[in-house]
RNA sequence: UGGGCUAUGGCCAAGUGGUUAAGGCAUCGGACUUUGACUCCGACAUCGGUGGUUCGAAUCCACCUAGCCCAGCCA
C-alpha cells in the first residue's frame, strides 16, 4: 500500500504548535519519528503514535522516520523489529529512514566524553543499592555520590576503561552532574552508561556499555534533525533532562518534546506480560490472534489499515487521557466496510427450506450485484433451486407481531436477489428441532422483475444447498469483560464467549485471500483466516452488522 | 505546600474572553429500505467545586476537590 494519510481536519495542540514553528520560521518542515523499542509486539494503543507522527509530518511537508531505540540488548530481538516493521508498513505509515539507535553508538559515546571533558559527567563506583538509598525519594532530597567529585582526567580515563571493558558488568556507571537535591527524581544525577556484556542484535559484542534511555533519544532526536518528538505523558517529567543533554551536549539540531495523551481502549489487553501469559497458556492462538488489539491481530481478523487511520482521526490527539470505548472503534472499521467489500450470502446457522414446487434437480442463476451502491465491486450470479439455506433465526412458526420482518408460516418474505417465498410447512427431527421448512416460490417475483404487486414481510438472505461452500465461522467477543479491577488476575476474568465457532456456508461466488473482508448480508463482515484451507474455509467475524431488532417485544 | 500533568454530556473530543458550547461513538424517536444494515431527519451539556476579575468567562485569577505520572544500572 502507498503511503496512507487521511487528513486531519480536527485540530489539535500539536498541529498548533508546529504551525506556530513554520510560521516562525523556525524550520521548513516538520520532522518526526516513530522510536519503538523492539521488544514486543505492536497494537492498536500505539497506532495514534504511529499515525501521528507519520500524518503531521507528511502533511507539512515534512517525512517521518522509523528508529528502533534498541539500547538495551537484554530484551529486544530481531524478530520484533521485523514484526514492527510489518505492522508499520501495513498501516500505510511509511517511513523515509529506517534507523537504530545503535547506529548511533559512537556518536552517543563521543557526546557522552564531551560531557565528561565539561565536568558534567561521572564515573560513579556505588552499587545499585547505594544509588537508590543516595537518590532519596519523592519527599526528600538525595545526596552527592562520593565519586561524584572525581577529576576530570579521572573520569576519563575511567569511562574509557569502561568503554574498553577494564571493569566488570555493573560495577560503574557513567552519570550526569546535576541536582541530587532536584525535585524531579529525574534530575537526579541520572545514569547515562552502564555496563553490560551481552550480545546485540546490531552492534554484536563490539560494546559493553550500553547508554541509558534519557540519554540516547536526545541524542537520536538532534542526531536525524528531529523537529517535534512526540511522546506520551509520562516522559513529562524528563523533558527537563531531555533539554539538558541536547544542551550540554551541543547538539546542533535542537529538537522538541512534546508529550501526548497514550490511547487507551477499554477492558483490552495490551501488556506485554499479560499477552505473553495467554499465548503460553493458550488461552489465545498467538500474538496475532483475532481478539487480541495488536496490529497483527487485528490485521488477521479483517481489519482494514483505513478504518484504523478514520478511528485515530475522529479520536484526535488530547493531553488529557481517558479510555476508548473498543466499540467506537469497530464502528469506525464497519463504515470502512461497509463502502468497500464485496457483500455475498452467507448462512451462520443454516436451516434446510425446500422449495416444494421448484422442479426437481434444476439450478437457475440470477444476476447479483456484489454491492448495490457501488458497482464497480462487480456482479456474480447466484444460483437458486429446490434445497435451500436460511438462517434459523430467520424462522419462527408463528409471526409474533406485525414487527416481525422474516419468515412465518403462511407468511411470504423475499429471498435477496431472488423469489418470494411462503412457508407452508415444518418438519422436525425427533429431538424437536426443525428438520426443513416447506415453501413454494412464485417465480412472478424474480429479483429485478418489477413485481410490485404484493408486498413481501420483509427480505431474508439464503445459500443455494447443492452449490452452497461449507466453512467453519470464528465469532469474536471481548477476550476479557470487565479489566477495571487490577486485584483480579486476568485469567479469572476471560469472556467464555469470547470464541464461538460456527459451521455455516456461504455462496461460492468468491475466491478469498487470506484477511480479505466480506460483508456476509444481514449478518456481518467476515474475512479468511491465515489457518483456511481448501478444504476447510476458515473465516473470522470482523465485526457485526449494527441491528436495531429488538426481540423482546 | 516533594515535583509534573489532567479535569467539557454515558464514552472520545473541539474550544485559548463575546458562538444557540463543534464533531464522532452510544442512546432515544421517526422516515426510507430487495440487508431490522446503509442513508436521512429529530432529541440529547452550561463546561470538577467555590469565590473573584470583567459590560461579558468553559476560556483570566485564587482556593479547594478528584485522577494520572515520577524514587530501573527499563523504555
Amino acid at each position: 500500500m502507498k503511503d496512507l494519510v487521511i487528513t486531519m481536519e480536527n485540530r489539535n495542540f500539536i498541529r498548533t504548535i508546529i504551525e506556530e514553528d513554520l510560521a516562525k520560521g523556525k524550520h521548513k518542515a516538520p520532522i518526526t519519528r516513530f522510536p519503538p523499542e523492539p521488544n514486543g509486539f505492536l497494537h492498536l494503543g500505539h497506532a495514534r503514535a504511529i499515525i501521528m507522527n507519520h500524518t503531521l509530518a507528511l502533511e507539512y511537508g515534512g517525512y517521518f522516520n522509523l528508529r528502533f531505540d534498541d539500547t538495551n540488548p537484554v530484551k529486544e530481538d530481531m524478530i520484533f523489529v521485523e514484526g514492527m516493521k510489518e505492522d508499520i508498513a501495513w498501516l500505510g505509515c511509511h517511513w523515509k529512514n529506517l534507523l537504530f539507535a545503535s547506529d548511533y553508538f559512537n556518536e552517543m559515546y563521543a557526546r557522552a566524553m564531551t560531557l565528561v571533558e565539561k565536568g558534567l559527567a561521572y564515573v560513579c563506583d556505588l552499587t545499585p543499592e547505594e544509588i537508590k538509598t543516595y537518590r532519596g525519594d519523592l519527599k526528600s532530597p538525595g545526596q552527592n555520590s562520593p565519586y561524584r567529585a572525581r577529576s576530570i582526567e579521572e573520569n576519563i580515563r575511567l569511562f574509557e576503561g569502561m568503554k574498553n571493558g577494564a571493569f566488570a558488568d555493573g560495577e560503574k556507571v557513567l552519570r550526569a552532574k546535576i541536582d541530587m537535591a532536584s525535585p524531579n527524581m529525574n534530575m537526579r544525577d541520572p545514569i547515562i552508561y552502564r555496563i553490560q556484556r551481552s550480545y546485540h542484535h546490531n552492534t554484536k559484542n563490539d560494546w559493553c556499555i550500553y547508554p541509558m534511555y534519557d540519554f540516547a533519544h536526545p541524542i537520536e532526536d538532534a542526531i536525524e534533525g528531529i523537529t517535534h518528538s512526540l511522546c506520551s505523558l509520562e516522559f513529562e517529567d524528563h523533558r527537563p533532562l531531555y533539554d539538558w543533554f541536547v544542551k550540554h551536549c551541543e547538539m546542533e539540531n535542537v529538537p522538541r518534546q512534546i508529550e501526548f495523551g497514550k490511547l487507551i481502549i477499554a477492558n483490552q489487553v495490551t501488556g506485554k506480560r499479560h499477552i505473553r501469559q495467554l499465548v503460553e497458556d493458550g488461552v489465545v492462538d498467538g500474538w496475532d490472534d483475532p481478539r487480541l488489539i495488536t496490529l497483527s491481530g487485528l490485521r488477521r481478523r479483517g481489519v482494514p489499515p483505513q478504518a484504523i487511520h478514520e478511528f485515530i482521526k475522529a479520536l484526535g490527539l488530547p493531553k488529557s487521557q481517558g479510555d476508548t470505548d473498543i466499540d467506537m472503534f469497530y464502528e469506525y472499521v464497519r463504515n470502512y466496510l461497509s463502502q468497500h467489500v464485496r457483500r455475498i450470502h452467507g448462512v451462520v446457522d443454516p436451516v434446510k427450506v425446500i422449495v416444494t414446487n421448484y422442479p426437481e434437480g434444476q439450478t437457475e442463476y440470477l444476476q447479483a450485484d456484489y454491492h448495490r451502491d457501488h458497482p464497480e465491486l462487480g456482479s456474480r450470479e447466484i444460483p437458486f433451486g429446490k434445497e435451500l439455506y436460511i438462517e434459523r433465526e430467520d424462522f419462527v412458526e408463528e409471526k409474533p407481531n406485525k414487527k416481525w420482518k422474516r419468515l412465518a408460516l403462511g407468511v411470504e418474505v423475499r429471498l435477496m436477489h431472488a423469489y418470494f417465498i411462503k412457508a407452508n410447512d415444518v418438519i422436525y427431527h425427533e429431538d424437536g428441532t426443525i428438520k426443513e421448512i416447506h415453501c413454494t416460490y412464485d417465480p412472478n417475483t424474480q429479483s429485478g422483475s418489477g413485481f410490485n404487486e404484493r408486498k413481501p414481510n420483509g427480505t431474508i438472505h439464503y445459500v443455494e444447498a447443492s452449490t452452497a461452500q461449507p466453512v467453519e465461522l470464528r465469532l469474536f467477543d471481548n477476550l476479557v469483560t470487565d479489566l477495571s479491577n487490577a486485584a483480579i488476575p486476568i485469567e479469572e476474568k476471560l469472556n467464555p464467549q469470547s470464541k464461538i465457532i460456527k459451521h455455516g456456508f456461504i455462496e461460492k461466488s468468491v475466491n478469498p485471500s487470506v484477511s480479505e473482508a466480506f460483508q456476509f448480508t444481514r449478518i456481518g463482515y467476515f474475512a479468511l483466516d491465515k489457518e483456511s484451507t481448501d478444504q476447510n474455509m476458515i473465516f473470522n467475524r470482523v465485526v457485526a452488522l449494527k441491528s436495531s431488532f429488538k426481540p423482546k417485544k
